[in-house]
DNA sequence: TGTTTCGATCAAACCGGTTTAGTAAATCCG
DNA sequence: CGGATTTACTAAACCGGTTTGATCGAAACA
């Protein structure tokens, strides 16, 4: 009945007939073990199953062996964003690999500084990725104070002591703007992320910087929190004549034409942006053009399948974790270029209806 | 330049002239510490900031202070479910509280033993977590060899040595059944999630069990993977006049009749149907009424918006890791009751077509 | 051949906690 | 008042690895 304990490195060192130290250097391919007590080493080690002990390992040379991720998002917004899970099955892949784990927190807005002291004073990772940057963001100097390496994805938008994988999501707006523009679009909306988020306010420059670019006017720009609820809100407040009461939340003034498309910076909103448009005659693409952005599953999916920006979080999260690790092991790592993302092309979008056209001149 | 150490129990210890024993029983609450010595020890712990290494104390009592989920789903199918990140951030809710961590690993479904293998060998975690049971599911045993213990989301099919917590997805497509059975539908279909998974068999059972137990004939039942091009798919092999070889996925005997009213076992699938049914000139609610299910963020902002099963998957994380916790320090711990599922009637069910129902005698 | 150097190996210290065995002083008891 | 408990605390062992310093025999050198 007694639980057969687990083997250690003792057992191994008796099998093969020499001191533990010694098994120690076989396994980590140190010098100074012939190459015959070495497959001796190997072949006991192997007999027993034996696997050395992360938790020792981790005390003796003051390692985690893990890195580390803080989710300050509400649960709803990352389940609806097809970014998380990809990215860490990015991770995954690179610190299985190299036989590291992933620690995830997942905590209230108002405790994410709380999580990152947690996670470094507990000793429970050696490093973490920066996710979700925001303007001005204050992590970047929490962890050089909690001595965490760290990885952002996205540059920050101040001189960062730590490297960065370069996701650039302009790129992706600037290729949505100017399809529409060629499509003969002359009155195109945004719907923003929060512009404390960099990529919230990314997106937007790069629809603003892309209308100028292309000789377009500016187009308004509503601010929304990347949900449906607000997509949908956003949207009724873009295509309605504008009520009195209504103009709150508008952030440019209104172009005195209605728009003939709508960029949204996630497909979540697009989506919900699809319906409101149903519910108030608006028939897409033939009088509003619509493009999403994070090409979800669902995309090709809706009616009509929506025009999205192709990303590839899957690579980031394996360039990130690679980036980590060298980091972890005492390397200098520059910051880590990526593919720009793709437009990728559906029914959402298409020409102007004529009668707008005409005006346009 | 030198980094400021972390301080240690010695440290603590000697601050308040103390050997580092009695500082370990002051701070875990031991008898054999006067009132005045505790807090002494305690003042000096504060004065350092000194935290206990988790490392250290992780070797010495040979826990991990961790639990585990593997998850061995493709990454795109995750992102579309909502279930997770609920699910996680109660789990989290629970572990921070308890001093817990979570350690995530996705992986190829390949390599899904290896993952728990990794978990139990490297003694990252004290216990996991068993989501997406499956018929037949190998890991209970595989769990019970390596020693770890476990808590299954659901009721295994078999007998299980591990507690779970009591999710039921039954009730949840009995209501969506007969929602539409009181509208009058008489034929209804169900585009069922893989039946080699448990929730997705046991919503098909409910599916036709239901239809039993209030009188109707059996409907199509067409399998699909949860995915949005799945549930497109399905919805096509319904809606479809069976042509010649579209009949290879088709389960059930096709009902005479076409249905008025399918039963999907998820959101994603749901919302990819009703693209479907506009494709094909099937007006919803009017001509097909829709019922999906977990209640995405998305469901209500669809055209139409969706009827669908809310569920409460944070809540389930909660309660789990209550129970994984309690289990592996020791207590004998019951299977844990939660709330059944709520119907969420939306715009996407009505009654069926006239023409139709007159046929229904 | 005597000395040096080197490679292979071992014993012991160490990481930072927990836990056990032991001790001195204080308290109890008859 | 003297022996038996109890209380408060310390010293040391332990968890299972890594790493340092010392040892020893064989090969290299003078």
């Amino acid at each position: 009945m007694t639980r057969a304990d687990r083997p250690t490195i003792v057992d191994v060192a008796r099998a093969a007939g020499v001191s533990k130290g010694t098994v120690s250097f076989a396994l980590n391919g140190r010098p100074g073990v012939s190459e015959d007590t070495r497959e001796r080493i190997l072949a006991a080690a192997r007999d027993l199953g034996w696997t050395p002990s992360t938790k020792a390992r981790a005390l003796s040379v003051s390692r985690a062996f893990a890195v580390g991720i803080v989710l300050a998002r509400e649960p709803e917004l990352l389940g609806a964003d097809p970014f998380f899970p990809s990215f860490i099955a990015g991770v995954e892949r690179t610190l299985i690999d190299r036989g590291q784990a992933l620690v995830l927190q997942v905590v209230p807005e108002a405790e994410e500084e709380a999580g990152y002291r947690r996670l470094a004073d507990a000793g429970r990772v050696d490093g973490v990725f920066l996710l979700d940057l925001r303007v001005d963001d204050q992590r970047m100097a929490l962890l050089e104070e909690l001595g965490l390496p760290a990885v952002s994805i996205a540059r920050p938008d101040a001189p960062s002591p730590f490297p960065a994988v370069l996701v650039d999501d302009r790129p992706g707006i600037e290729a949505a703007v100017r399809h529409l523009a060629e499509l003969g679009h002359r009155h195109i909306a945004h719907v923003a992320g929060p512009a404390h988020f960099l990529h919230g306010q990314r997106r937007r420059q790069a629809f603003e910087e892309t209308l100028a670019a292309v000789g377009l006017p500016a187009g308004p720009v509503v601010e929304a929190d990347f949900s449906a609820a607000g997509g949908a809100a956003a949207t009724r407040e873009i295509l309605k004549p504008a009520g009195g009461a209504a103009a709150t939340r508008q952030i440019l003034k209104p172009a005195e034409q209605k728009p003939t498309a709508i960029v949204y910076s996630n497909d979540l909103m697009a989506i919900a942006g699809l319906s409101v448009a149903v519910e108030l005659g608006v028939a897409v693409p033939a009088q509003l053009s619509v493009t999403g952005f994070d090409n979800t599953d669902l995309a090709a999916y809706v009616t009509p399948p929506l025009t999205s920006v192709r990303t590839d979080p899957y690579l980031w999260g394996r360039k990130a974790a690679e980036a980590l690790l060298d980091l972890i092991d005492g390397g200098t790592v520059d910051d880590v270029p990526v593919p720009a993302a793709q437009l990728v092309t559906r029914a959402s979008t298409a020409p102007p209806p004529p009668t707008v056209r005409t005006e346009k001149r």
